[in-house]
RNA sequence: UGGGGCGUCGCCAAGUGGUAAGGCACCGGUUUUUGGUACCGGCAUUCGCAGGUUCGAAUCCUGCCGCCCCAG
């Protein structure tokens, strides 16, 4: 198998700068960029802590990944350098994520951790040395078209990772490669075998990397304690139903974890008010809503009214009208929860997207809570 | 301590002689580079307690305990 860098030199006087993770992906690409013939250089960051979470396998960025990526670039033969973001990638990252919980919203560090670290001071690093392009592991396709850099998703459906890259801007993107963008992850597990690195059988990582042992909630309680304040659980009608354990166990269209029984039917989260410390719960039809406000937007294709929005990673994309600030849905979409992504796509081509600040409840919701 | 009602899984609740529905909650799994959702599976040898009748009782009878309502 051979990939196409799309450089602007020929390979053998390229320089590729691989991010390198210590998984299975960004080893193969590291060894699809050693094969162009160009010099390649892997880069892994260390982001956090070798406590705890180094000795979990399937987490990125410390410990033992560092070690099995240094493995890698030897047995290629590539230089590897490590470089220490522990704290930008807790200011950047991990405070930020523990600041979203304690305004009751639900972040996605990934996409932090995209735009910031690994996108803008990696990139940065990457010119420094001279690079040509900085090339990742991530399920995801750049097309170039009438001389400019395109973002589509990754060809294998069940690995698309665009939803957490809507942040890359256009001048970024020009200096990405995505190698794995076309591949199905058996195809990559195969080449990983075939080039007999030892992360060829390594789990996928999962879960947010920085926590070792899934327990988000452990390390936001630490960092804001706030969120750890337990309070009333309310129904819509304000009558109260109980008691949680701190607002950070919560997200918008959450069922699990309530602990409130003896309903006809399930209550998930529709609100979360921090001050008060309170959750809001309701029936699952209180969570519809008919259009959310997205905050500091990033445009990388051209700006447009009509497309398909995605408020999470998994699931497709749903139909949507931009107006200004605010994205209105054709039909009401369930469990948007403020601080995750809403990301525009236009067929397989990532447009852009932001944050969302807030969500306006659609008729169908406001019924239920007049109920 | 007169009258009436009720007591079935953590919560709600069906079942009134034939060998314990269902929902919610909870637990486990599947999926997944965010959180969540969804889906699948598990979840009362036992019906307030103690006797009795019966081939057989959560269901009938007796007593006790507890709770609720109406009267005092």
């Amino acid at each position: 198998m051979f990939i196409h860098f799309d450089l602007d030199r020929p390979a053998a006087e390229a320089r590729i700068v691989v991010a390198m993770s210590g998984g299975v992906d960004s080893s193969v690409v590291a060894a699809l960029a050693a094969r162009t013939g160009a010099e390649v250089i892997g880069v892994t960051l260390q982001l956090y802590d070798h406590g705890e979470a180094a000795k979990r396998s399937g987490a990125c960025c410390a410990g033992q990944d560092i070690y099995d990526a240094k493995t890698v670039a030897d047995r290629l033969g590539i230089a590897h350098y490590v470089l220490d973001y522990e704290s930008r990638f807790r200011a950047g990252v991990i405070e930020r994520f523990a600041d979203e919980y304690a305004s009751g919203r639900t972040p996605v560090p990934c996409s932090l951790c995209n735009q910031g670290v690994k996108f803008t001071d990696l990139i940065a690093f990457a010119r420094e040395l001279g690079a040509d392009c900085l090339a990742t592991g991530h399920y995801v396709r750049r097309m170039v078209k009438d001389g400019r850099s395109e973002l589509h998703k990754g060809a294998d459906p069940a690995r698309d990772q665009s939803y957490f890259l809507y942040g890359t801007t256009r001048e970024q993107l020009d200096f990405l490669r995505f190698p794995l963008g076309d591949l199905p992850k058996s195809e990559v597990r195969r080449l990983a075998a075939q080039a007999r690195l030892g992360v060829a059988a390594k789990p996928d990582s999962q879960d947010i990397c920085f926590v070792p042992d899934g327990d988000y909630a452990g390390l936001v309680k630490k960092l804001r304690p706030a969120t750890a304040a337990p309070g009333e659980i309310v129904g819509l009608d304000g009558r109260v139903l109980g008691q949680h354990a701190g607002v950070v166990h919560f997200t918008v269209g959450q069922r699990r974890g309530i602990e409130v029984g003896g309903q006809s039917e399930p209550l998930y989260v529709v609100r979360i008010e921090p001050e008060a410390r309170r959750l809001v719960v309701g029936p699952r039809r209180a969570l519809a809503v008919e259009a959310m406000r997205v905050d500091g937007c990033n445009w990388i294709g051209e700006e447009q009214s009509e497309v398909g929005v995605k408020v999470r990673s998994l699931a497709p994309a749903v139909p949507a009208r931009i107006e200004d600030e605010w994205v209105r849905f054709l039909s009401p979409e369930y469990g948007v929860a403020p601080g995750q992504a809403a990301v525009f796509y236009e067929g397989t081509r990532l447009l852009g997207g932001g944050w969302i600040a807030e969500t306006a409840a659609a008729a169908e919701a406001s019924r239920a809570a007049a109920a």
